[in-house]
DNA sequence: CGGGGGTTTGAGTGAGCTCAACTATCGTGG
DNA sequence: CCACGATAGTTGAGCTCACTCAAACCCCCG
């Protein structure tokens, strides 16, 4: 698989810089945009803001008026249970957007925090809309998205609810470095774990004790070696049947329909 | 909660009859539709077809040109480890639209099966494809649909990694409970479950086994009734309690934008 | 009346948890 | 420059929830 973002999908036409051009970016991976589709996109109003480390973007049950595109940094998905267990629904790198769900559904449902320090544009719900509503390209590459983050909650699922303690972490580790490698930010043997082992527990239903355990594991069996959260892959093939990894679900590969 | 389909969201424009006006009727719940958008929508061209319970309508790996809309009867999602473990990914209910995922991202990432004996309306990948590419309001109504689902996805992902089996059992009974309800299909409190207890195993990632004597537990703590599978929840309350239940993911109780 | 899917029950096991302590690392202020 | 506190990582010991395996049982349907 090549590096790089824009990889065999629709080609996004030259335009004045903007600061939303990662995210118009990877919306041509997947999608066509009509030039003034991409045009609307690219205009969109974006506030950047820096947010640190574990900054709430928005909150379960508020009322969202904008949605974030991640320009870097990480941001994540997460949900409490009553009694207070975290559980992280999505990690998400830069160029995507994050929060059609919060602001399209009218009311959040999850909270949007950082995961690591990040910067983040903001764009107004309404704007988005309007755009959407007059651009079938903007709701059609939106909903494209939608379904590849969908996608991914999918094997989330799975994992959770049916592979072991091994397979979710080996699983997870084989995730992160393809979709860090298509993002720009490493390579799918060496890349750095943006997160703690608390942080992995809370994405696969574990304990950071079992994390740890695991990682010892992995690493004893010379699947990986670790310096800090710096991850060498010392065996591709290896770790991704520990996981059962197929990375079909992450839809990199491909643009949308090259057939059509 | 009030019943029936269109609870205080957009009323759908009168239109000559239509196979798919429960699905339009359910897109209009959540999203304006202008009536060009609705006209497209109803006119979509669709081959009803029965299909047996257990019948698989389309297989991971396959391509797909085609999406399904269910009108009666379930549908439900499925994948499979690479050893074998089954995992339910999402139950659908008349009205719903399945497979956008695979149809617009062009290779099926999971298996498409009936639950029940089904009617569904295929709608050709293309067609379906056209109205969005010329329709606004039709790709952002879809985008909504897929943003409710997303929703749901997360719920369950929170489910199966951090609540126990009980909780995720009585979860799942009352989601049931309130999308049955909505879809007209019975009360909150008397429905019939449209699965055996394996399968209810495999939406939770638990065993049949363990299904059965938590059905059993609940059943002794007054909880529910069951006649075969016509369950009788009998103490919506404590149920909701023990499952930690809130139906806020569901989306199901208003207009996606009631002060715009 | 026989077969097969689904349900129910029992007994024993183990993966991953909990609780608890210790160590390493790193930023900060004295 | 070092002491300090805080956060993150590591390790041990014991426990429990849900699993596995196995066997009845039930009931519908042909």
């Amino acid at each position: 698989m090549e590096h790089g973002r824009v990889q065999g999908g629709f080609a996004a036409h030259v335009s004045r810089p903007s600061l939303l051009s990662p995210f118009v970016d990877r919306l041509a991976r997947h999608s066509r945009l009509s030039p003034e589709a991409e045009h609307a996109l690219l205009n969109l109003p974006a506030n950047i803001r820096q947010v640190e480390r574990g900054a709430c973007l928005i909150a379960d049950g508020q009322r969202a008026s904008e949605s974030r595109v991640v320009l870097s940094g990480f941001l994540y998905r997460q949900r409490l249970t009553g009694s207070g267990a975290r559980e992280i629904l999505s990690v998400h790198v830069p160029g995507e957007i994050v929060d059609l769900h919060n602001s399209f559904l009218n009311v959040a449902d999850h909270n949007v925090e950082a995961l690591t320090r990040a910067t983040v544009a903001i764009v107004p719900r309404d704007a988005l809309d309007r755009a959407a509503t007059c651009y079938a390209d903007v709701a059609r590459s939106l909903l494209v998205e939608t379904l590849v983050d969908g996608s991914i909650l999918m094997e989330w699922l799975l994992n959770a609810s049916r592979r072991s303690a091994r397979q979710r972490l080996a699983h997870l580790l084989c995730e992160l470095a393809l979709r860090l490698e298509a993002a720009g930010l490493g390579e799918r043997a060496r890349y750095r774990i943006p997160m703690s082992q608390e942080e992995l527990a809370d994405c696969l239903g574990l304990t950071h004790v079992h994390i740890n355990r695991l990682l010892r594991l992995f690493e004893g069996k010379g699947l990986i070696a670790r310096d800090g959260r710096d991850l060498t892959i010392a065996a591709w093939e290896p770790l991704a049947e520990e996981g059962d990894f197929d990375p079909l679900y992450l839809h990199l590969g491909q643009a949308e329909a090259p057939g059509l």
